[in-house]
DNA sequence: TAGTGGTCTAGACCACATG
DNA sequence: ATGTGGTCTAGACCACTAG
């Protein structure tokens, strides 16, 4: 279980220091000499640390001043979309925890541009421990659809089972991203004020014959969550 | 000019090396002890050199197996490419209106982890005569940048007159996007309430040697925009 | 001037993929 | 069994910031 790599776990500590509000913005980090002191390490595992740390912007290092904790900490995870696949390795990394499966009604499938039926699961994008970084509703088509039990004990994404599962190929997903107040009810799941900012995502999965199998929307308050992504010109 | 760290040179004669098509998609590159025989370097700086490819996902690497050329963007797969462009096309539809230019303060340069002197150009985006789409933070570099009257007869994208002008070449941009809310001087320039939810989406457009030469935040009060995009899924 | 982060070297052991 | 990349240590010199 222990088995991450020492950098890793290095990096996590300090990052938990800096979002449970123990080391506040501006704060100043331990030095890497400090590191290594304190924590019996070479400087490069503790350089590696703080490269993760620099990386996901939760912290900014001058040469010859230190390192301070970010003015404006980045949410904790931020997702980097470069292709395809990285939609789905999001998917992996922040566990879909369904918290009730039931056939969508019509109402909510006219407000997403839906026809046909569908198969409602609500539920909360998680990692590890920290405060659900979303609020998610994922709409599968109800021939199609996995029950409840089976949602949990999923490994991938939903998509992916969908593939395996029953021979499908989704070759095409459009995605929109806008900003949006959280509801009352909303926010409460997500144990924040209600109004709280929200980055809504939704995701539409179609096969080849361009027919939406799933939709998914999440709601992610602001702080928890960034979406980043790489854009190469072509050489 | 060729102070740059040795791992970074190793880097881009890498990079050369795949771009002009020397190493081709599916090719084993040189292994990290070759590197370190052939150029006389470290295992270290060879491996530095490796992970700035592979983070620019040229290159993938699997231990035990080696290091290969990533595949070249699939035919359909236009993706990363049509983005690009896609990100200039915004630029292009939603003029950019200049406010202000000055020196960018330090404190501002802290808070988005730029280093070095930037020019700071604060403005709107607005399509015709409707409400402005966002408010938008420009910085460029100091060297590089243009002036207020320049940007105001601008046609085309800020980016696009630095390539033009000044023989430069972006390859690469990063975009984040997260929710947040609005302060009072923002939404009132906006014509919102204060604390109105916000797209906030910023742009990091970087050189050929990975330095950031301009910034752009932009502010999209809630319901004025949203973001969409389409991915495909390579054959 | 003292201390910081940035770069670089020269080793070492390990998990893993391949033949 | 060999060689790969992944991790880690123990040094070193440098450019830069700050007191």
């Amino acid at each position: 279980m222990t088995d991450a790599p020492l950098y890793r776990q290095v990096a996590e500590g300090l990052r938990r220091r800096i979002l449970t509000g123990e080391l506040t913005p501006g704060a100043q980090l331990p030095t890497e000499m400090a590191l290594c002191d304190t924590l019996g390490i070479s400087r490069h595992t503790a350089r590696e640390a703080l490269r993760i740390l620099t990386e996901d912007g939760l912290i900014l290092r001058r040469r010859g001043a230190g390192t301070v904790v970010a003015e404006a900490p980045a949410p904790a995870f931020a997702q980097t979309l470069g292709d395809f696949d990285d939609i789905l390795q999001y998917a992996r990394d922040a566990r879909f925890v369904c918290q009730s499966a039931e056939p969508a009604d019509a109402e909510a499938l006219d407000a997403l541009g839906l026809t046909g039926e569908f198969s409602l699961l609500t539920g909360l994008r998680q990692v590890s421990q920290e405060p659900p970084m979303a609020l998610t509703r994922v709409f599968v088509r109800a021939d199609i659809a996995p029950d409840f039990e089976t949602v949990n004990r999923l490994s991938g994404s939903i998509s992916e089972w969908l593939e395996a599962t029953h021979a499908i190929a989704i070759t095409r997903v459009t995605q929109r991203m806008e900003a949006v107040a959280l509801s009352g009810t909303q926010a409460s799941v997500l144990g924040v004020r209600a109004e709280t900012p929200a980055l809504r995502t939704i995701r539409r999965y179609r096969d080849t014959g361009g027919e939406i199998i799933q939709l998914s929307e999440s709601l992610h308050p602001a702080g928890r969550f960034a979406y980043e992504m790489r854009l190469e010109r072509g050489q």
